[in-house]
DNA sequence: GTCTATATCAAGATAGAC
DNA sequence: GTCTATCTTGATATAGAC
């Protein structure tokens, strides 16, 4: 009974390859035989996970949101950083995703081309989050300001249009750093 | 011979339609067949203009990239800051916006579902942009970080997923505009 | 739980009349 | 410059065997 921890197995390795396509040919144009070619099954086996393509990207987007929300959580575990704590961690998180493995732009995508109300869950993440950084910092301007930026990075990096070079990352990673940590100037 | 300011008049309310849609339905689900509709021709009439789905897109990103530029031309001219001028302009213009037309937002989303390709011209502004912010500003470290913020709250917008209320929106504004002022304490 | 069909349908694109 | 066909393709989804 050594399968408590993957949920299937065939689950996991259909959203890999859903978000995988996704960033190869485009949102609009990823179909189920790929996702099945791809996911090394078979059309038939692919509609048993996923009875149909909106409950394949409502399974992308879920599982997107939940590792972001379990990257963070470890984070929140690792650091001591104490002012500005939520927003702190926020942008901490997203310098240290760097779209590596850009799932979440993936998921996102995908869900904006085919159907806008899969983006709820992230709604309701997003809007939770920011409603922690008005109440909870120590600093919320700053924190605010922060947050949008890192946001903003996210956006950019997720579309593939980012200008900025590591250099350009480090620097924006200081600022925001710094900010959070001394607040904007008077 | 009063044709000269309105390109072709059909072809921009081609544009709109389509940029309608998007937004309506999700870009991923917007036909040739739905657009020329909405715009009150049919489709072979609408193929005369855009001989296939790719060249229409490609005709809402440029148009919706020339807007935003000129957009930001004329504040140029409105406005008399002086300091981290670049990005002032740039964040006035984001907050202006609001996304009451987001046009910007539908094109966008319409390319991205349908091929990542036709965001070059966008890569090419926002490269631009960048590179002006990092070799202009008075303050690179406020400004690079306030744009940031600025791209964070249009992607925001633009995906539908954004909390910020009126009064979060004066608030942001007024801490941005600090930030570009003051810059950030030391 | 996974497979092979196949039904069904809609979309993009073309050709040629007006 | 716009229209009405029509062609062709490829995608979702179903039914039922293994």
């Amino acid at each position: 009974m050594e399968q408590r921890r993957r949920r299937s197995g065939a689950r996991d390795r259909i959203l890999d390859a859903a978000a995988d396509l996704v960033g190869e040919i485009g949102a609009g144009r990823v179909t189920l035989d790929a996702v099945a070619e791809r996911a090394g099954l078979s059309k038939g086996g692919l509609l048993y996970h996923f009875p149909n393509k909106d409950a394949l990207l409502q399974g992308m987007i879920e599982r997107m949101v939940d590792e972001a929300v379990a990257e963070k959580d470890q984070l929140r575990g690792e650091t001591d950083v104490v002012r500005n704590r939520e927003a702190y961690l926020s942008v901490a998180a997203t310098l240290e995703r760097a779209c590596d493995e850009c799932q979440v732009a993936n998921g996102l995508l995908a869900a904006l081309a085919e159907n806008p109300r899969l983006l709820d869950p992230v709604r309701r993440v997003v809007s939770r989050e920011w409603e922690a950084l008005k109440t909870n910092s120590d600093d919320p301007e700053a924190a605010l300001v922060a947050w949008l930026a890192a946001q903003g990075l996210s956006a950019l990096a997720m579309h593939e249009i980012s200008p900025l070079d590591d250099a350009d990352r480090e620097r924006v990673a200081a600022a925001l750093f710094r900010l959070l940590e001394k607040g904007i100037a008077s």
